[in-house]
DNA sequence: GAATATCGTTGAATATCCTAAACGCGTGGA
DNA sequence: TCCACGCGTTTAGGATATTCAACGATATTC
């Protein structure tokens, strides 16, 4: 599915991006420079990379399409086939005794969202000094109960009760309980 | 909580994009400069919106940070403050007599993120016309089975499994079960 | 309180981008 | 066939961004 169009890098390659982006909306150079109020010329200078577009001019394009400046950077172009998934099926990525971590769907690049189902063992601890990352995350317990610290906020969090926080804000999560926790989390951007 | 920093548009005024971001990593105009091999008075113009950097500029900036271009563009500054929520304080917002929604904290603009906690009673059924949006979404049965049809698929899921789709795509949920069903489900971005 | 250091800002020179107007190429119609 | 049209590309020159070096302002040190 999608487009046929895998060297497509994240944050370089400006060019490719734009051009596929433009060819996907169904546009030629010049019209999309008539949208946009630049000149084709500038377009294909772009789009071959011998120029890198000043932000005003780059937004100028986008707005001829319409596309944000934010979803132009964003933009996914190999999203994932698959949608249903087994318990098994799920991706374990936490390699500890006490905690299990297992994503849905493979570990993808370019996905807007990271969804865990995690079980925590009685006395688990995942420390405070590791967990710092970029985005947000949200969580929702499913049974048992599990200590969640926050930057200088804590609290024991039991079945349906949840939390959203920003992960560059330093976490921990705690099963101080006598039964296993079961969480279902998810990050955005996914962190896995 | 955060930088008081109230009026940064999302798309334009990089300048203060850039200096809030600076500021946030506690670097000087210099010190950036001196980490992206770019010069002071660069981003002292930058900052103050008389140049629009070009792509390539911006990038180089931006790694000295480090931060992505996507993340630049897409970060959000107006996070909440609530990071704890019991289950009775997550926010209804579906109004269906078979089916509750209920949003983990308010509905708020410019978050990465929705987590939802939806119980399907027996028989529910949101339809297949109406489920169409932006993003990608993602979700783990807890209890009961849940019917779902994303595109051309369908599967019964039972606890412990899970989805992951572009919402782009038609979908539905049904509880075709003699129990309800309780279904954690997040999206990205978040349609509430 | 002068000397020093560091901050962000500014002006002139240089490097880079964007425009305007051509170019080469393929296609389709008189 | 040959001309007209539209495509993406290229080049020269004007517009804009970036560098380099200096400047004033604000703390800090002796």
């Amino acid at each position: 599915m999608s487009l046929a169009l895998q060297g497509v890098q994240m944050s370089d390659d400006i060019g490719s991006r734009l051009k596929l982006v433009r060819q996907i909306f169904g546009l030629t150079q010049r019209e999309l420079a008539r949208r946009a109020g630049v000149t084709n010329g500038a377009i294909s200078l772009i789009e071959q990379n011998r120029v890198s577009p000043s932000i005003s001019s780059l937004k100028k394009i986008l707005d001829g399409i319409p596309l944000s400046l934010a979803d132009f950077f964003t933009l996914n172009f190999s999203p994932s086939d698959e949608v249903f998934f087994t318990a098994e099926e799920l991706t374990e990525i936490a390699h500890l005794p006490e905690i299990s971590m297992r994503l849905v769907g493979r570990r993808a690049k370019g996905r807007a969202l990271g969804m865990l189902r995690e079980v925590y063992q009685p006395g688990a601890d995942t420390g405070d000094t590791m967990l710092r990352h970029e985005g947000e995350e949200c969580g929702i317990v499913v049974s048992g109960s599990l200590t969640v610290t926050v930057g200088v906020q804590e609290r024991v969090l039991n079945p349906g009760e949840a939390y959203y926080f920003r992960s560059d804000i330093p976490h921990r999560f705690r099963n101080q309980g006598a039964e296993p926790c079961v969480l279902i989390s998810a990050n955005s951007p996914p962190t896995f």
